[in-house]
DNA sequence: ACAAAAAAGTTGACCCATCAACAAAATACT
DNA sequence: AGTATTTTGTTGATGGGTCAACTTTTTTGT
């Protein structure tokens, strides 16, 4: 459709298609929407939610500090998402006997059922993304993506 | 720092440190956040600014419905940009002699100033991002971003 | 030529992500 | 033990991105 555009932008000293960042976030927010979606038609979860029960199915009871460690959400979406999971029962605070400031996030019984039922979309989504790479792309994948994050902490320190 | 908790994560049926659309949208958050500190330094651009002065440098005059189909950008917030570019005196539009509810975006000289001020800056994170990929992994690296692409078009139709 | 459909742009509403400031509790230091 | 520092979580402000409704103009179909 748009082929005259894309011609024109190989010409140019920036070729668009190329670029990292552009085509990342591009991608980026398609996968997005999908998920989104998929979550919403499935279990009605938002993303952060779902991130959250990923978590706690992955660790067993965590406190948000984990999560934030390990998902790098920030504290500030994450203590809100906890808040309206409280409130719709997904998810129930357990007291920290070790530290008073924090607690532990535990799965009820409505929020496994929610997330139980999310699960097979997400996990056939994730198998049909990553199902037609060969061996050889996806591993130079994972080391791409690894270098380039490590390749930004380095722009990061020159400056 | 948090070894335990990355071990912990391989052993599970979820393995987080593999999840492709998590692994994208941290990087991307990540290179985001550096775009925009970038940017802000050098040239006080934001984003969405810069990307599409890139546009109008690669196409010449644009009209917007253009940079929609190019970059995927929002329409909502393209227009809002170009409200605020003009105002700032970045870009001038031009009326569109052959479609009415159009009109052609125009780099000013101070848009100019400002882009060729931000661009060096821009070119060096982005070779220096993609500087220590070695060629096969970059080709992999595109490819793979291509077929996810269409993957993620692919599980649409499927629905 | 005319009605129906599609495309371009604008606007308002909403959600999410990020940042900074803050209070409470734990840890480190000496 | 006692103060300083760090960690944890909460909250408010803000900017950006997404979605949907609407107007105007163009294109399509008959």
């Amino acid at each position: 459709m748009e082929t005259a555009a894309d011609e024109k932008l190989g010409v140019y000293n920036v070729p668009l298609r190329e670029m990292l960042t552009y085509r990342l976030s591009r991608l980026n927010a398609k996968m997005n929407a999908q998920a989104t979606r998929i979550l919403k038609k499935s279990s009605g979860l938002s993303q952060a939610q779902w991130r959250v029960l990923v978590m706690i199915d992955a660790f067993g009871p965590v406190p948000p500090a984990q999560i934030v460690r390990t998902s790098l959400m920030d504290k500030g979406q994450l203590s809100r998402t906890i808040k309206g999971m409280v409130t719709r029962g997904l998810i129930r605070l357990e007291a920290s006997e070790s530290d008073h400031r924090s607690h532990l996030l535990c799965i009820t019984d409505r929020g496994r059922d929610l997330f139980e039922r999310a699960r097979p979309a997400m996990l056939a989504r994730q198998t049909r993304l990553s199902g037609n790479l060969d061996e050889g792309d996806r591993a130079a994948f994972h080391r791409v993506l690894d270098r380039l994050e490590d390749a930004v902490e380095a722009v990061e320190a020159a400056e």
